[in-house]
Order: structure tokens, then sequence, then C-alpha cells
DNA sequence: AATGAATGAGTCTTCATTCAT
DNA sequence: TATGAATGAAGACTCATTCAT
């Protein structure tokens, strides 16, 4: 049929979807089968078990991830450092759009630490190791990553970004300080009195303490033009 | 008797140990009776359930995690930037030495985000929300926090930290770094060629970034004191 | 296959057979699968749980609880009064012959009680209240009832028994009569000398209470033949 | 101290409300403990186990049975069949206002209908079989039926009771017939429509009926005291 | 490609009961 | 009498996965 997307799609879509509301774990095969309208068998037949579902989903996952990143290096007239603060407002979008995708991408990060340590490799279910998404992951993971890199290397060049910094190392830290930005979500609306700060004046706090912390010398003179660029 | 720990702890200690080794699901209550060396049924007297045990667990583990910052309250002869600097070694070094306890602590966080968010809340295990130490966590998950606030503060007061910054604000932003620091761990060991960076070099070069990000006008005549505090 | 029935009714044989020996708590779910040769899982696919399995069952007891009322019905040659003698008996050998079915009619009753009574309903476990079994058991379990009804007025008609007496409420004391008869069966075989009163003199002088309670003006003449009906 | 009464009985008296709440089953020996304000272990000293404690508690419920019996032989001015007659009101009350111990009672038949049909002696919970509160009851259990059977003999005297019946005959019917009605409570409100009686004018019914069953010459005149005397 | 009946290992959890003190 | 920590057998139920058709 015209309308009818693939199988392999539908599944996965049907999947994000139950992931969203009801999580990983309580998700059953059955429920995901069932959403599509086909038989759990069927969905044996294209993804060998659970997990190796997962990481194809984890796959898509980083596609599109991938993606926010080009669109920001796409984006024409912005210095290095406006592009990292619109992709930090990217990703953080992407957090809360997608949080299946981003609960992938992090997962994804976890096992791959594993994955380095010898001592721990064995603790990763072994039904992973074997799924052919998680080898192609093995392979793709970085091209995000590579482009940030490249953000921060223009930053440099175009002097928004301070000459002495490191490009791979500054932006594993922006990286970093993004999920850690995200994961902090949860105590920060918590706090109370004393301590409580808004989760909005805290996005803008945040991101003006990376400007500060990457700025060359031309920033300076455009700070609104960063700061709006956020949203 | 001297020599005995209280059963309760026992049963703490069995878990920490099993779920290091083995993991959180893969641990069985039964696992971590014997090998304290009593019935399942003891375990089950002490803690409610599976889930009650571990918000136990991440009651010590918060307990603990307090404890590191309130050393480097103590310190003295440090300013508050230098204060951070050790914070942030310390933290990096607890999740490596405690690595269920500072599973505890992140995935309390993931559950207090849920918490705060009146759509998710259905999302948590709903003997999460039975549990005693749950509640206990709630009230004082933000302890530490507090504590690093105030190391934020102290660095203002003494000139190593710009004076225009928000406590709070700044604060969570390190914390946050610290976070995605060590989730960073696995890509960045993985990385290959073009864009390796060694595990040391980030660490030292993401820690700088951090001092740049917060620094006052004292901080720029004493580097070397700061970094070497990080080990 | 011809001789092969379905494995759901298969299931529910089994479960009579172990009820009956062993009783409804001592029967594990596993010990009714074995029987039939299955595995746990797929009586859990043919049956929720346990409670469901249950009132399934009941559904098949009632099912044949209201073929001894049709049979009543259909016999020729009889008046209203001598059929419910005869279900009197019928329904006497019925809790001898089918116990469990007996005891799961029996226990719907007092599951309907509560059902009625909005304070007690809690008290039902919700296990029962989600079977769909027990649903159509509240649509079906007055049938047998209606049936009964049906022959006192029978008998009204043909004179067998009085006129000014009510159905409903006329067969509604009978069949609480029955009941009450069969639960008296413990006591009634356990009495010793003074009171002492064999089971079988016992069944005679309740059958006959019931028909001088009930009797119109035609029976008095026929009395032997609605004795001998009992057996 | 003066106001306490004995632990034994405190006991007995928070299974009394546990069993009313909660049911038999779902209640802990633990939960009657606690209410009492005892341990668990003293409960143990006092009742064996928790089929002991029941028996005990049917043991007090039938001296609480057979109260009602006396009280309405106690009762002057009355025939036999209108102590029949308030003797059924009067089990009617007691079922409602003490559940425990009606269920109690009911509970006993069962019982004893198995221990007296060698096949099915091995099917009681050994437990009970040793309770000596069992044996006890297997002595005392037809004391109230006794006090029946001596009102059916005294309306045959009277003449309010057919001479021709059979006093122990009689007053097992009867007496099997109230047990019946009780059980009958839950679907006579169930059903609608068509065949729907009320509560109310079932009792009436069912209770005029017996006495049609039971009459005498006597009775005829003086209906309206017997129908009153149900309240 | 597609079905769905069938499997069975895996685990949590309950609670009556005991016993050292 | 009194405590309450400790036991451990018992059992319901889940769900990823397989496979005959």
């Amino acid at each position: 049929m015209a309308g009818e997307k693939n199988k392999e799609k539908l599944i996965l879509d049907s999947a994000v979807a139950l992931f969203t509301s009801k999580g990983y774990q309580a998700t059953r095969m059955e429920d995901i089968s069932k959403r599509v309208g086909i038989s759990k068998g069927l969905t044996y037949f294209y993804y060998k078990n659970k997990e190796d579902l997962f990481m194809a989903l984890t796959k898509k996952a980083f596609d599109q991830f991938k993606e926010e990143f080009r669109e920001v290096l796409r984006s024409k007239g912005k210095n290095g450092l406006e592009m990292l603060t619109d992709l930090m407002g990217k990703i953080i979008n992407f957090s809360k759009e997608h949080p299946v995708y981003y609960f992938a991408v992090l997962n994804f990060l976890d096992v791959l630490k594993k994955y380095n340590e010898p001592l721990l490799r064995s603790e990763i279910d072994p039904l992973i190791l074997e799924s052919v998404h998680f080898h192609k992951l093995l392979e793709i993971h970085h091209e995000p990553i590579k482009l940030g890199i490249q953000m921060v290397s223009l930053g440099i060049k175009d002097g928004s970004i301070r000459p002495e910094l490191q490009p791979e190392i500054t932006f594993y830290t922006v990286w970093g300080m993004i999920i850690g930005f995200e994961k902090m979500a949860g105590p920060v609306n918590f706090e109370r009195k004393e301590t409580k700060v808004s989760a909005e004046a805290w996005q803008l706090g945040f991101t003006k303490l990376m400007q500060d912390m990457l700025r060359g010398t031309i920033q300076a003179s455009r700070p609104a033009i960063v700061q709006t660029s956020l949203f």
C-alpha cells in the first residue's frame, strides 16, 4: 500500500511511543507488536531481541541527534560561540521533545563506558554485544561530537572563543555541561525557599557561564544576540 | 556483641557489594541475604522490598556524598575556587570508588525529576513512593548542594570567584559539569585517532575551564595550587 | 485434532479434579498445569490468574447447575410440586457428585452478597472484580432461579401449590431450604443418642415438610409419587 | 490493673474486629497482636496457632449463639411457633451484628461435615484437629440445636405446631431454612425487574412460609403477634 | 513474511511459626 | 509471661523468546 511505511520502522515508532509513556522495562514486546497491529513473532523477525530493538532505536536516536548538530552548523552568520550556544538550546529541547532518544543516547554512553573498561565489559548484556546495531553505533557515535568540535574550532578561528583552548577538550566539556544541566532539572525545580532558583533563570545563567568560560575577544560586543539565540 | 555490626547495615553492605559486581537488576534479594548469612525473610523484615532497600542505600549514598562536601569545607587555607576544584576531584574519585553510591545519587536525580513533573510522577515505581527512605531523601537531598553553594559564596567573598556570579546558579552549573564529565568518561576514552584525547588531559582541561569560568581577580596568581589540589 | 479437547477446557477439568481432592487453597497453579501436561505459562495464557480461573469454573458450574433445573422442567407428567421435589433431590445429588461446582455456586453467592453491599464490596479480591467470567456470572446467575420460579408458578396453576403463594418468594425460600439442608449434613450426621436422626430420615422428613409448606389441594392424594421421585 | 481484661480475651476481641474488617485470610497474626499491644510471641503463648485461635473464637461464637436460643426460651407468654419465629429473627440479626461469629458457626458446620465423612476427614487442616477448642466444640455444638428442638416440642404440646411432626427433623429443617435464607441475601438483593423481590418482603414471606409449614390449630387466630415478633 | 500458542526460567514477596533471651 | 528477631517453605505471576504451521 502507498501509505504503509515498512514494518521495521513502524515497530520502532511503536517502541518509542511506548517507552515514552511506560518506560523501557515496563514495555513488553507484545505491547509493541500490538500497537503496530502485527504479531509478536514478526517483531522478532525484524529484531533479534529486545536489546537489539533498543540498539536499533539508539541508532536512530544518534542520527536524529547528529541532525541537530548539522542544523546548527548550517546556520549562516553565526560565529562559533553562538553555534555552541544554539547547540545547547537545541539539545535541551531535544531532551524534552524526544526523551526516549535522549535517554537512548545517554544510555549508550553508559554502555560505552563499560565497553571501554575491560573489567566492566562483562557487565554488558551479551545480547547488546551481539546486536548489529550496537556495532554500527560504535562506528558512528562520535560523529555528532566531531561536529561539535568543529564548532569550537570555528569559534577559535573567528575569535569568538579564546584561542588558547583545545577544541576537543573544550567540546567535551561543553557536552558534559549540557548532560549535567539536563540531569539537574529535577533537583533545581525542587529546591525550596533559600536555595530556590527558577528553571528559566538557571538555563540563562548556565548559558552565560558557558559563554564566559569560552569567550574570546569578539564576543563581548554582542551579548544580546547570544542570549536570544537560545530560544 | 562488639564485633557484630547490626544486620541492617550488613544487608546494605552486602547489597552494595552485589550491585557493584552484578548490577541492581541482576542481583536477587536472596543473593543479598545469603551473602550476609541470613534468611531472605529477615532482609524483608528490615527492608520492605527491593526498592525500599535501594532507597535506604541511596540515603547512605547521600550521607557519604555530603561528607565529601564537608571535608572540602573543613580544609583550611583554601579559597572558594580551590574548594570547588577540590570538590570536583573528590566527586570524580567518589564515582570511581563508590560506583554504586554514585549511581544511586544520579538515579535519585532521575526519580526526582519525574517526581517534580506531575505528568511523569505516575511513572515512578509505587514502591519507591511508599518507601520511608525516599521521603527522608526528599528532605535531605539538597544538603550537599547547600554546602556547594556555600563554597561559591565563599569564593565570591574571598575574591577567587567573580563577584557578579549568582551562587546558586553557579553551583548548579558546576555540579552539572561534574555529572556530565563523569558521563563522558566512556566516549572520551573510546574516541580514536583524530579526536582522541586522553582521560587525564581531559580532566585537567575540564578543571581549568571550570576555573576560567568562575575565576575572579585573586586567582590568577596561583594556578599551580589549584591544579595540584586535584589529586 | 479430533480426540484432543481444547486446552482451555482441559485446564478447567484439571482444576476441578485438584480442587476436589486438595481444595482450592492447597492447589497450586503449577499442579493444574502439570496435570494437563502443559506449562505454567500456558495456563496463565488462558486464565489471567487463579481467581479468574475459578470464576471460569464457577461459570461452568452455573451452566451445569442450570441444566439440572432444565431437566426437571423437561420431565413430562409432573406437577409443580413434584418438580420442586425432584429439584431438591437433584440439587442434593449435584452437591455430592460435583462438590467443587456446588462449592463454586455457594461461593459465588457469598461474593454476590458482598458485591451488593457497598461497604463490603472492597472486601472482594480485586482480581475477581477484574475477571470477565465474573461479569458474565453477574448476568447469568439468576437463570436457574428463574426456572425454579417457573416451577412454583406451574404448581400454582396446576393446583399442586397453594394459590396464595408468591412464586418468587416461595422459590427463594425453597432454594434457601436446600442450601441449608446441605449445610446441615455435618451436624445431623454427628448428633448422638438423644438427638440422633439418620440422614435418610431427615431428607425424607425435610422433603415432606417442604411439601406441606407449599401444598395446594390436589397434592394430598398422591404423596407416594412425590416421595419416590426423590431417588 | 482493674480495667485490664485478661490477654486471652483481648486477643480474641482483636481477632474478631480484624476478621470483620479484613477477613480471616487477610488478617495476619501480627495484626492481631499489634491491635492488643502485645507481641506476636505472646499471642502464640495463648493460642497454639491461627487455626487454634479461630477454633477458640468459634467456641465463643457458639456460646453467644446458644445465648440467643436461651433468650427465646426464657421469654414468657410465647408459644412454640412464636418462639421459632422469634428465633429466626434473632439469628438473622445475629448474622448481621456478629458476622464473624456467624461465619465461624457456619464454617464449623463445614468442618463437621468433613469430620463425619471418613474420606474427607483428611482434608481438614491437621492443626484444627489438634486444637483443644475444636474438641470442646465437638462436645457442645449441638447444645443450641437441642434448645431449638425443645421449642418445637413445646409448640407441639401447646398446639401451635402440628402434632404429627417429628421435633428433631423439624428443627433441623427450620435451622437449615435460616441458614439458606441468610445465604440468599446476596442474590435476592441483586435480582432485577421481573424477578425482583425486596429483602423485606422476602423475610416476611419466608417467615410466613415457615409458619405455614409448621402451624397447628391454635396459631390461626394470632397472626399479628407472630409477625410483629419478628423485629 | 506472518502467526500466536507454548515454554519455563526467574523472583519477588508473604506470613505462620519458632526460640533465644 | 513477654519479646521480636529470625526462619524458610510456599506460590503466584511475568515475559522474553521460540517454533510449528
